[in-house]
DNA sequence: GCCGTTTTCGGCCCGACTGTTTTCAGTCG
């Protein structure tokens, strides 16, 4: 029998819901199931740490009970039942836009449609329009993505979505009708991943912003289109849906704080309106008279029910209502005085060690240190320990050189196969900063893994790990260390953990930072970068951070350089 | 199915668009 863990009663609950929806159930008894799951997977705790997980908010006796059999026998009774009944060739049918429960559900009790397959025989019979409810552009759009069913991926990564937002932001910038745009959605939120992206366009005259966008943009469908908004998927290396909405000015606040959501932050901010007696809309705040008032910006649309901005980053499951004393700790982009890890021409970096200085110095930092590649990774140039010297000694005559900012000495050295470090205990005492970090082998079991990290972590002269997990959003997974034990090192070695803000990294992802701040262990938020442009990553970096809920505190970049160094325990 | 110092029943956020309808259900976000 499987363990029973967090992410299978998550699934569980999901898969009930799905089952249900099928079924025609109640809406809100399926959100329900799906509001349960959510409730789990927001929890940080594991299971084991869960002693009360029947009384948390959200968990009932129905969805409670679901946990107790699994816990108990391993297994949903109340899934293998609903699985009896619904065909598990229906519930992938979901994905197709235009079919919800209702229609799938029609569509297997009045032509027995068990699957894509025998769903696409009836299209092709013409069966499906014939059904009351159904007509024959329903069969068509059917047949149409059923020709690409399960070729596009549910959701794209933030980085693949942002040379998309820049293209569709200069077409929008050219619309002469267009006076005030802005990208929305979980985009907007700096969600790892978004399945699509929202725009709010300020305009007097929709029709013709909506024809000018179809005519620029090179769309490859469209799924609505009418005064409010525009809906269409535009190509690019996957092709991206795109939601464009039309408001006025004075509705501008309010749409983007609708569109930004999340959905549950919007639920939390209906509540809280519905109780006094108001009501919100992505067109303003209904009062009981029936007149609706508007907001010159998001922070006055707040403020006007009592609460502090909350930054878009922070908009979760609701619950971030309840945090507004944290706001004021949360870590903000203006915090930050430096960069821990960028690279230089002296390995695969792009610029020279003060071109990269005098980039930092404009950023405002106080503060940086240039940490190249160590001899190890051949294809990057890895630095051998006699290049390093020299380096080393270049550095310190740029520090000298240039005023405003200091320029510390560092590497960023890897961990080798075989759980050795690449350059000697010596050679890296003659350092300001060392990271330490895995490039090679990621496909070792996770014990050899972890003996690596630690090898690294405990090695008195190593003072942070770098991308601990190794992942690219979207396209790899990394090398799954044990996270939870790494963090639990950190803190027992007073090491610092990074959150490597390139776009395509994000690692530690949110769940971990989380943890780690809990533990107590400092972060790092560094760029990575490998060029000059690359030291801009630090916006999305931070914004992430707020994900978690980081506090500047914690948060190494935005300590002055005498605390940096006299945490490292070191004098320069 | 879940929730509740106004409620243990009756709500549960709200609106746009489409396709199939002659006034609205279903889907989506």
């Amino acid at each position: 029998m499987v363990t029973v863990n967090k992410k299978i009663i998550i699934k569980t609950l999901e898969e009930i819901a799905l089952h249900m929806e099928l079924l025609g159930e109640n809406p809100f008894k399926v959100g329900a199931f799906r509001k349960a799951a959510g409730v789990l997977e927001q929890d940080p705790r594991s299971l084991a740490e869960m002693d009360n997980i029947l009384s948390l908010k959200g968990i009932g006796k129905g969805t409670g009970s679901v946990i107790t059999d699994l816990l108990e026998k391993g297994e949903s009774e109340l899934l293998k039942e609903l699985q009896e009944q619904v065909p598990d060739g229906l519930i992938p049918l979901l994905k197709i836009p235009g079919l919800g429960g209702k229609k799938i559900a029609k569509l297997h009790s009045e032509l027995g449609i068990d699957s894509a397959d025998s769903l696409r025989a009836a299209c092709e019979a013409g069966e499906v329009s014939k059904l009351a409810g159904f007509g024959k552009k329903t069969e068509e759009k059917i047949l149409a993505e059923l020709e690409t069913f399960g070729q596009r991926p549910d959701k794209l990564p933030h980085w693949q979505l942002e040379p998309v937002v820049r293209m569709i932001e200069s077409v929008l910038n050219a619309i002469p009708e267009v006076d005030r745009h802005m990208v929305t959605g979980s985009y907007r939120r700096t969600a790892e991943m978004s399945s699509d992206l929202d725009f709010i366009i300020v305009t007097k005259e929709p029709q013709r912003v909506n024809e000018a966008l179809a005519g620029s943009l090179p769309v490859i469908g469209t799924d609505a289109s009418g005064e409010a908004k525009l809906s269409v998927t535009v190509d690019s290396d996957e092709p991206v849906d795109v939601d464009f909405r039309f408001v006025t000015e004075q509705q501008f606040a309010s749409a983007i704080h609708h569109f930004t959501g999340s959905k549950d932050h919007n639920v939390r901010m209906r509540q809280i309106a519905k109780e006094r007696g108001e009501k919100i809309s992505e067109y303003g705040v209904e009062q009981e008279d029936g007149s609706v008032l508007t907001f010159d910006s998001e922070e006055s649309f707040f403020s006007h029910f009592d609460l502090p901005y909350f930054p878009p980053t922070v908009r979760k499951d609701g619950t971030e209502l309840d945090r507004a004393d944290e706001l004021k700790n949360l870590i903000r982009p203006e915090d930050i005085r430096s960069d821990l890890h960028m690279h230089t021409v002296w390995s695969d970096g792009a610029e020279s060690i003060r071109e990269m200085a005098e980039a930092c110095r404009e950023l405002g930092y106080s503060h940086m240190v240039i940490t190249d590649h160590s001899r190890y990774l051949r294809v990057a140039n890895g630095l051998t320990p006699e290049r390093l010297r020299d380096q080393i000694r270049e550095v310190r005559e740029a520090d000298d050189e240039m005023d405003g900012i200091t320029i510390l000495c560092g590497t960023e050295m890897d961990i080798l196969p075989d759980a050795t470090l690449d350059f000697d205990d010596e050679l890296l005492s003659e350092l300001d900063f060392v990271i330490a970090s895995i490039h090679s082998n990621f496909s070792q079991p996770q014990e050899k893994i972890m003996e690596r990290l630690h090898a690294a972590i405990s090695n008195p002269h190593v003072d942070m790990i770098a991308h601990p997990t190794g992942r690219i959003i979207g396209r790899r997974d990394g090398y799954a260390p044990d996270v939870a034990q790494l963090i639990e090192w950190a803190a027992e070695y007073g090491k610092i953990l990074e959150l490597n803000a390139n776009p395509y990294r994000l690692d530690l992802a949110e769940e971990w930072l989380m943890l780690a701040a809990e533990k107590g262990v400092p972060i790092a938020i560094n760029t990575d970068a490998h060029s000059v442009g690359q030291l801009d990553y630090m916006e999305t970096g931070v914004r992430y951070a707020q994900r978690a809920w980081l506090n500047r505190d914690m948060i190494v970049n935005t300590w002055t350089l005498d605390r940096f160094l006299s945490h490292l325990g070191r004098e320069r």
